[in-house]
Formats: C-alpha cells, sequence, structure tokens
DNA sequence: ATGTTC
C-alpha cells in the first residue's frame, strides 16, 4: 500500500483523514511492514465504509485486514441509530457468526503423538467437512426455528454438548433478538441436513499442543498449560447464513435509494438499523449467529465423542467461543465523549475482546479478560489473546481474527499443489485430512499473512494481549 | 464463506 496519504499516529496505527464524503477518518492497525504488504483496496475499502451514514469514531482494520466483499475482511465499524446509522449485510459478511472454540484436552501433546494418526482418522471419520457436507441431524419445522433461537442452549437440550459449556460462549450460547420467522423457507432448507458440519474454505478442525506460555498469569485462569493438547473448531452458520446474507444483500441494495442511501459501492448495501428492513435483517441475523452458535456446540460433541473413544483420558473442557462476523448492540463510549452511546458494532473478520471487569463475562474469565481465540492458516501457529479494558478511541474493543490471507485463492491455485502442501506438512509431523486438494491449496499456509507479526502488532497496538501460541499436529480441513 | 451463476 502507498502509504503517502497516510498519516503514522503511532508505530501500529495509521489514519486516513477523511475526504470525499468521509464522516470520520480511517484507522488501520499495521506496522510498516504489514502495512507495505496491504492491498490498496484494503484503504479504499474502509474510506468507502467511513463515507456510510451514522458512522461514529473511524473505520477501523486490523492488522490481518485484506479485501472482501464491501467491507473489508478485518474491518470494525459502529453506527448510532439515532444518527441514522445502518447495518449492512455486506458489513457482517456471507459466513454469518463465523467463529473459532478452542477446548482444552489437559493431557499432554505426546499423548496426541502417540494415536495420532488413529485420531486423525476418527476425527475425519466423524466430524462432516467439505463442501455440500450433511451432518447426524436433520431439522425441519419448529426444531428449526428452535434452533434459531436457543444456539448453542438448542444444541445442549438435543444432548449434544455439555450445559457448562454456555457459559463459555460469546452470548452464553444464544443471541437474544434472534427472530426466526425473518429467515427464508429456502435458507432454512439449505441448512437442514448442515447442523454439525464444518464446511469448507477456511474451516477446519485441529488438535494443537500448546507451543508457548507468553502470560502465565492469564494462562493459568485459561488452563492452558505449556505442552498441554487443545482442540480447536473454526466454522460458522454454513448454507443458511449464506442465504440470509445473500437475500438480504440484494434487498439492501434495491432500497437503499428510498432510505436516502447514496452506495459508495453497491457491495455496500446497508439499512437505517431503524427501518422495518434493517430489523428484519438484524432478527435474521441474529438466527444466522444462533445456527453458528448449534453448529460449533455439536461439532464440538462430536469430537469429545472421538476422543472418548480414542483418547478417554482427555477432557475437552471449553475455553471459549467466539465469532469473527457479526452486528452487535454494544454500549461504547465514542473517543473525546464521557458517556456511553448505544451502537451497532459490525466486527467482519474480527473478534471482539472485552477486557478485564465486562459484565458481559462470566466468572472467572471477567478478572483478566476476555480469550481471544486467533486462527491460523493450516500448517501455522494460532493464538489465544486476552482482550484489555479499553475506553473509546480503540476499535470499540475489538482485535484481528486470524492470519488474513495476503494471496487470492486463485493465485494460490497457480502456485501450489495440495498433495504437496499435504507431504511438506507431514514431513514437519503435522497430519492433514481434507476431502479437496484444491481446497488444500487454497488454503497453503504461504498464501497467509505471517500470523506472529500480526498478532504482535495487535498487543502492541494495545488490541489484546498473547497469552498462548499454539502450534497444529492434526489438521481436519474442509 | 457458498448446493463455487436463481
Amino acid at each position: 500500500m502507498d502509504t503517502a496519504k497516510l498519516e503514522r499516529i503511532t508505530a501500529t496505527a495509521w489514519r486516513i483523514p477523511p475526504h470525499d464524503g468521509m464522516h470520520v477518518p480511517g484507522i488501520v492497525y499495521a506496522d510498516e511492514y504489514l502495512i507495505a504488504d496491504m492491498d490498496d483496496k484494503v484503504c479504499q475499502q474502509v474510506c468507502n465504509v467511513a463515507k456510510l451514514p451514522g458512522i461514529v469514531e473511524a473505520s477501523y482494520a486490523m492488522p490481518d485486514a485484506h479485501w472482501g466483499y464491501g467491507f473489508p475482511i478485518g474491518g470494525v465499524a459502529a453506527f448510532d441509530p439515532e444518527a441514522g446509522g445502518v447495518v449492512s449485510a455486506g458489513g457482517v459478511g456471507f459466513d454469518i457468526s463465523c467463529g473459532v472454540r478452542t477446548m482444552l484436552t489437559g493431557l499432554p501433546a505426546n499423548r496426541v503423538v502417540e494415536v495420532r494418526d488413529t485420531l486423525a482418522d476418527a476425527l475425519y471419520a466423524e466430524i462432516p467437512v467439505g463442501l455440500g457436507s450433511t451432518g447426524h441431524l436433520h431439522v425441519v419445522g419448529e426444531e428449526m426455528d428452535a434452533m434459531l433461537l436457543g444456539g448453542a442452549r438448542w444444541a445442549v437440550e438435543q444432548g449434544y454438548g455439555d450445559a457448562a459449556d454456555l457459559e463459555r460462549i460469546e452470548e452464553r450460547g444464544r443471541m437474544a433478538g434472534a427472530e426466526p420467522a425473518t429467515v427464508s423457507d429456502r435458507a432454512k432448507t439449505r441448512q437442514r441436513d448442515e447442523v454439525g458440519t464444518l464446511g469448507s474454505g477456511n474451516h477446519y478442525l485441529e488438535v494443537q499442543q500448546v507451543a508457548e506460555i507468553l502470560l502465565p498469569d492469564v494462562a493459568e485462569v485459561f488452563g492452558l498449560r505449556e505442552g498441554d493438547a487443545v482442540v480447536t473448531i473454526h466454522c460458522g452458520s454454513r448454507g443458511l447464513g449464506h442465504q440470509i446474507g445473500t437475500e438480504f444483500l440484494r434487498e439492501m441494495v434495491e432500497t437503499a435509494g428510498e432510505h436516502g442511501i447514496a452506495l459508495p459501492d453497491r457491495e455496500l448495501a446497508c439499512a437505517p438499523i431503524e427501518s422495518a428492513l434493517g430489523r428484519r435483517y438484524l432478527g435474521a441475523m441474529r438466527a444466522g449467529i444462533n445456527c453458528a452458535f448449534a453448529n460449533r456446540e455439536v461439532i464440538g460433541h462430536l469430537a469429545r465423542q472421538v476422543f472418548a473413544r480414542v483418547l478417554p483420558e482427555a477432557r475437552l473442557d471449553l475455553l471459549f467461543d467466539v465469532s469473527h462476523n457479526t452486528c452487535k448492540e454494544e454500549a461504547h463510549p465514542v473517543a473525546g465523549e464521557s458517556a456511553a452511546r448505544r451502537l451497532f458494532v459490525h466486527r467482519k473478520g474480527a473478534t471482539r475482546a472485552f477486557g478485564a471487569g465486562d459484565p458481559a463475562l462470566p466468572e472467572p474469565l471477567r478478572a483478566v479478560g476476555q480469550p481471544v481465540l486467533i486462527g491460523g492458516s493450516m500448517g501455522t501457529a494460532s493464538y489465544v489473546l486476552v482482550g484489555t479494558p479499553r475506553d473509546g478511541g480503540h476499535a470499540f474493543r475489538s482485535a484481528c481474527h486470524g492470519a488474513g490471507r495476503a494471496l487470492s485463492r486463485h493465485a494460490a491455485l497457480r502456485r501450489w499443489r495440495g498433495r504437496d502442501i499435504v507431504n511438506d506438512l507431514e514431513q514437519r509431523g503435522i497430519a492433514i485430512r481434507s476431502p479437496s486438494m484444491r481446497g488444500v491449496a487454497e488454503e497453503a499456509p504461504g498464501a497467509y499473512k505471517d500470523i506472529d507479526a500480526v498478532v504482535e502488532v495487535a498487543e502492541r497496538a494495545g488490541l489484546a494481549r498473547r497469552v498462548a501460541r499454539l502450534t497444529p499436529m492434526i489438521c481436519v480441513k474442509g
């Protein structure tokens, strides 16, 4: 990216002054290396978001930001409904509530190494993965609506997962305000056999080891011990979220003019939060969040079943479950103001990162802050961070979500072959199981930014602090 | 991300 038009405000933050109709500045969190590699289109998208009605404080991009549909992936933007603020389907993304959960085995990683291939095969056999994969459940009619209302709570009621998990999920496993009636029959039909499936793309289940502890006191509260094995699941709301996104995006494009909104890019289609369409989207999007909660809860249960057979001493207690693609109603002080405002915070490829003392956090996490789970690319490290207490002017208590793509899927396909990637990783002791060698090539580690650099910048920028670095042993890949 | 172009 050409940094000539950017003001460097700290070692890890760049400001784009408002111009050409931007209501607020853009802020990009990056060091000189990450900003140099970031696509100019990220800045353009940050600026476009800053032109939307009712945006407050700034249009943000996290250190892992890359080009996305309308909003950048790694984008954070908050809107005030009292100031004509909008909600945008493209600002949430197609994979509503795509997110990550990490579960603690309580066992040293060498116990996994001893049974690695057996465990990898069993996980791959039991956990549905890949494009169009179908699951163990068939959810229709009133059950579908109950799932969309109940989220992970519904899954637990169905016998998938444990009630103790619920405290360790954002919104305690159930997003309030979901309106299943606003979700189309087509979206529900697409989902009826997909609950409890991993999906494709960058989604995965990994068995990882805690390679390094960076913040011992917090790691202890989180239950992370150096050398232990953990299980991390990354997936979202599958066909249902995608269908909701597709339908509302179209409707928001068609009605933007009626709402008096001039779109800088049709991919930024949006509706006033206080409009009928805005409220309807929020009801459907929240149902999509519950779908993702239920999905990850069911997959977590399937993983526990596999471990119970292959490695029965493993506990698989849930550390936490975070969403990366949401629009949430939250109270935040805007920079320069003392009182908090009621805002609708879009996080697209970004993680909520609440600090110690936040009442949204359950005990004992409230004492230290929210676990911020950063999913790495296939074969590379992942991180557990912890949210930091912050006031206004700091991305509405958000952090990055992953490594972030450096190359497009298309470019990755030209450069790598899936089989070679699998062999290379096997040489390094990492077992990959995937139905799609094309998918593996698209997800080649070299197609992503350096996650160590991304989280270091996130920490230096004050977005979150590093607690533990995780490295993969087994990856079941979509 | 996605029954990878209703």
